[in-house]
DNA sequence: AATCACATGGACGTTATCACCTATGATCGC
DNA sequence: GCGATCATAGGTGATAACGTCCATGTGATT
């Protein structure tokens, strides 16, 4: 299962032949006629690639793939374009697009395109899946854990920790433990690498 | 102070004029006619940005590219095409190139480019101190000091790194002591931030 | 032969951490 | 109001780590 793909392009036609394509080899869509209509939505829940005309009225793609980029670095965004230059093209995939296409394009071409995006994702979450591990785990720590944890991690003994937090040693000691615990470590070695997670 | 250019292309006048033309603004510069030539000299020894011309004979540029970057990763290559399509230059920036200027170009342009290199690299260097720095000290351990030092980053206490080694707890323990002062360190945290820069 | 770096480890004392246990007060949602 | 969670913290005993001082053996260098 994969993806959403989200289709941005002012081009009525081209936004129902892209998505009737798609939809056709398995893929779901959702469609926006402006950049702006997409910034409005939760760029954050946004999770699959996402496909960006160039020429669009309003802020034209450049604009929007940084500002999307912005709000969600790690995004695939593909540019669309049909009257696209070289500079346009380097210019583009320096701001941070996966890949640049051409207008017309082939459907194969988006079809190859996706499909390497696919892939690639499925090995980056393999990648990273000790670090969203880490991160669920973490969010199940208190206020007061996590200050600990910082300090901790600072290489300080308890002692210290207690001083500087004004609290007593055993307080701190609990907190220790409690955090340990809840992350499923034993020492403080494990906790300096999940914090370097991050 | 800036590193050495290379310039690879097999046009003669395109060399010397860009040569002539960085020398002027203070850049040094070595060239080469082709990109096999380039691929007999000691690469890992190459620091500074290379301008590569995509159409050669022999090996085009794309291909040399691709060879340079799989010798050494981080070099910045700027690809140079007098007949650049998109497709070109979108490939040259998928293969890792760092810029993509068509011929002719304005010598500014040319320039804003290395200056904008030269910019990033201080920068990176910078990153990368620490590092370089810890890379350095690491060095000095003795071979059993290390051994000790890997034990104790997976989080081991010394109890168990001396019967895993064969050896006993207080001899781990001066181990520890003359390795944590060697890195100038004064705790496990810093030892484990030290293993994982590696 | 003398020296040096390295690896080894014993003694002794201090300090820190860990693992149990228990307990109180605050706050929050039902 | 009642249980849940959180933050707080004391007691005790075991275990681990840290510091300092010292001692031995081995191999390489001089």
């Amino acid at each position: 299962m994969s993806d959403i793909i989200t289709i941005i392009d002012d081009d009525e036609a081209v936004r129902d032949s892209l998505e009737l394509m798609l939809n056709m080899h398995g893929f779901e869509c959702q469609t926006f006629q402006s950049g702006d209509d997409f910034l409005k939505t939760n760029v954050k829940d946004v999770s699959g690639p996402i496909l960006l005309d160039v020429k669009m009225p309003g802020r034209d793609g450049l604009e929007i793939l940084s500002e999307v980029l912005n709000i969600k670095a790690d995004l695939k965004i593909v540019m669309m374009s049909g009257h696209a230059d070289v500079a346009m093209a380097v210019l583009a995939l320096k701001k941070g697009a996966t890949d640049f296409v051409e207008k017309p394009f082939e459907a194969t071409d988006v079809l190859k395109i996706l499909r390497r995006l696919n892939q690639s994702k499925i090995e980056a979450q393999k990648d990273s899946q000790d670090k969203a591990l880490a991160q669920a785990k973490l969010s199940k720590l208190t206020p007061r854990e996590k200050e600990v944890m910082e300090q901790l991690v600072q290489g300080k003994p308890n002692k210290i920790v207690a001083s500087d937090l004004g609290l007593s040693v055993r307080t701190v000691e609990t907190h220790r433990a409690r955090l340990l615990s809840k992350l499923n470590i034993k020492s403080l070695s494990d906790l300096v690498r999940i914090s370097l997670l991050q």
